[in-house]
DNA sequence: GGTTAGCACTCATCTAACCAGAGTGCTAAC
DNA sequence: GTTAGCACTCTGGTTAGATGAGTGCTAACC
């Protein structure tokens, strides 16, 4: 347990050493208004700060920075929640009085926003088709042996596929099994479409159609795959600006890894459940290339599940309040939209 | 007019300084083992060339490096024409091999393929719709405001747009029109839609239809935007390992521009109706970002009309040879599978 | 006992000086 | 026309010293 001026000073440090990126001294903390104790105090609490392992020095005569125990203690205790400026809450309201229809517009041009308002990374996660509904189904031949499956959901989107026909399957037949799905299944959740395609319909469709075990086949692949979330990643050079990163080799690391799409898939999921805000802190995010890298993510959801996230990625060295009341008035905003239009 | 002694040192130049990143001295040209000439004639011949304006010097004791005009004279006079490495023939032939039945998805692994085999960023911009023709339009209502519009292509590409509907158009009237779209103007070419709209239907629908001009504007803004083509990027990273751009704030630009699609789109817009290749180098390119770039692009298509692009962004200092080469068999091959898909 | 002034010590960074090496241009000889 | 020889130039790397920020420790102070 921290006594109250070894968290006024650990604040003082991260807050300073956000700003400055070089390593903070005890004179320069001493000097603030709000500190009342001489360089010689500070410098034995950060002695002590140092062997709790909140800090680290890079080198015998240089000042302290926090370490990732000491980032951790800071946003889990520290960061001031106050922290939304009015002008950024103005740009995010401009943002949400313009007239965008869709969806997936509207996340991508959050992304754009949000990099363009913190001078970092922003990585989104676009709405999860998953908890949306079937809205229609339908199956077009291009040629006589592959057609486009498309889908649209409850929120608009449409995906699309293209699949093969087998010669046995004839058109007829298809439209009337397109027919049946879209009688039955429509508002049907899409992860139970499948489930519900073969315990609702499979009975019926045995019956009427001939080459029941095909078209099957083919409907599974039409609706499969159209799970995958898009990334949406905005201001990824603006990690080329961060003095950390002036290595041209560190940085290729990671912008590497921003290009690897499932792995930032897998990285902004969801966190189980929770619609709160995660901040993951240098190796918590599990990849080398962002071992001096943050993650910040909030979720937007759509009756209580989530639907989505969107994150921000900077160094360890992030502003960590500043990031964290945006992304939380822009998640709340974009729940608020969500829910507005769909209801 | 050179003469062949001096094409064979500027060849020679050229092809050491691509490879090395570093400025080539008379002494090393005059080793290789097919020149014949002592340092000192490599050195007087050099001085001319650099006269001429084809070589420069970084400084008075450094070897002679391709200006912009010189690397223009190797790309237009000496470039070898054979270079297709069988290890990269395989590569491609592999790539084709595979089965991919969305022109999109083939167009995108492609941008992985080319950009994993050069080392360098790979630019592709995916079809043109506009010289594909109509397969099939709908407009599906999402609520009573909205519909989305799905637009699907002979090439079996889907683009969907969302419109807003006015109050006072009905359900069974827009159902009216939608067939009548689809029954007339199936087959027509996406660029030709809308003025057939106007000449074929115009008449016919003012007759039969109660809010004519309102249900126009909605069509128009149905078929409008769906011209937008996508550019594929990948690689953006391999900029990085350039030595030439191991300073971040060179890269930060060049980065920065490969982010702003529009430009990248005019960039890569098919060169007027040609369906050769084209080599932009530093400043040819009309962005300072690019100024020590070199962008080489070929087009693909259907029918002898260009649909796409693609095209790989290195340093002026790359390997011409070998990537005009890739690329010419490269776009040779998608153009073959694309007749071979939709004659 | 907690706080602070004083001081010796450490270490990264900056500068200047120097050296080695690569490459040139010129001259004179072949 | 070609080439050997040579003086000259300029970069890049290394070393040595000076600078200065910051520390840890001790002893004095309240």
């Amino acid at each position: 347990m921290l006594t109250e001026r070894q968290k006024m000073i650990l604040n003082a440090i991260v807050d300073d050493y956000i700003t400055s990126a070089e390593p903070v001294g005890s004179r320069s903390i001493s000097k603030r208004g709000d500190v009342g104790y001489s360089p010689a105090t500070i410098r034995n609490e950060m002695a002590d700060l140092e062997d709790l392992g909140y800090l680290e020095q890079p080198h015998t005569s240089a000042g302290r920075i926090p370490s990732h125990k000491g980032y951790r203690y800071y946003v889990d205790h520290l960061v001031p929640w106050n922290s939304a400026e009015s002008a950024e809450l103005d740009t995010i309201r401009a943002f949400f009085a313009e007239k965008l229809n869709a969806t997936e517009q509207v996340i991508q041009h959050a992304a754009m926003i949000l990099s363009n308002m913190t001078n970092y990374t922003s990585i989104l996660l676009g709405p999860e088709v998953f908890h949306t509904s079937l809205r229609h189904f339908q199956l077009l031949p291009l040629d006589d042996r592959t057609a486009v499956a498309i889908i649209v959901t409850s929120t608009g989107q449409v995906e699309n596929k293209t699949v093969s026909i087998p010669p046995e399957i004839s058109l007829s037949e298809m439209e009337k099994v397109v027919n049946l799905l879209n009688s039955k299944l429509v508002n049907v959740p899409l992860y139970k479409l499948k489930s519900q395609l073969y315990s609702e319909l499979g009975e019926e469709m045995q019956r009427h159609i001939a080459h029941y075990e095909e078209l099957m086949k083919v409907l599974d692949t039409a609706l499969e795959s159209d799970h995958e979330q898009r990334i949406y990643l905005s201001g990824a050079t603006n990690m080329l600006t961060q003095p950390e990163f002036k290595d041209v080799d560190k940085v290729k690391d990671i912008l590497d890894l921003l290009e690897e799409t499932p792995t930032l898939l897998k990285m902004l999921a969801p966190a189980s459940g929770g619609t709160g805000m995660q901040v993951r802190i240098g190796m918590e995010n599990k990849h080398e290339a962002f071992a001096n890298c943050s993650l910040i993510t909030a979720t937007y959801s759509l009756d209580g599940k989530a639907l989505g996230s969107i994150g921000i990625l900077g160094p360890t060295r992030m502003e960590y309040a500043r990031v964290m009341g945006i992304l939380g008035i822009l998640s709340r905003d974009l729940t608020a939209m969500l829910a507005h239009w769909y209801k």
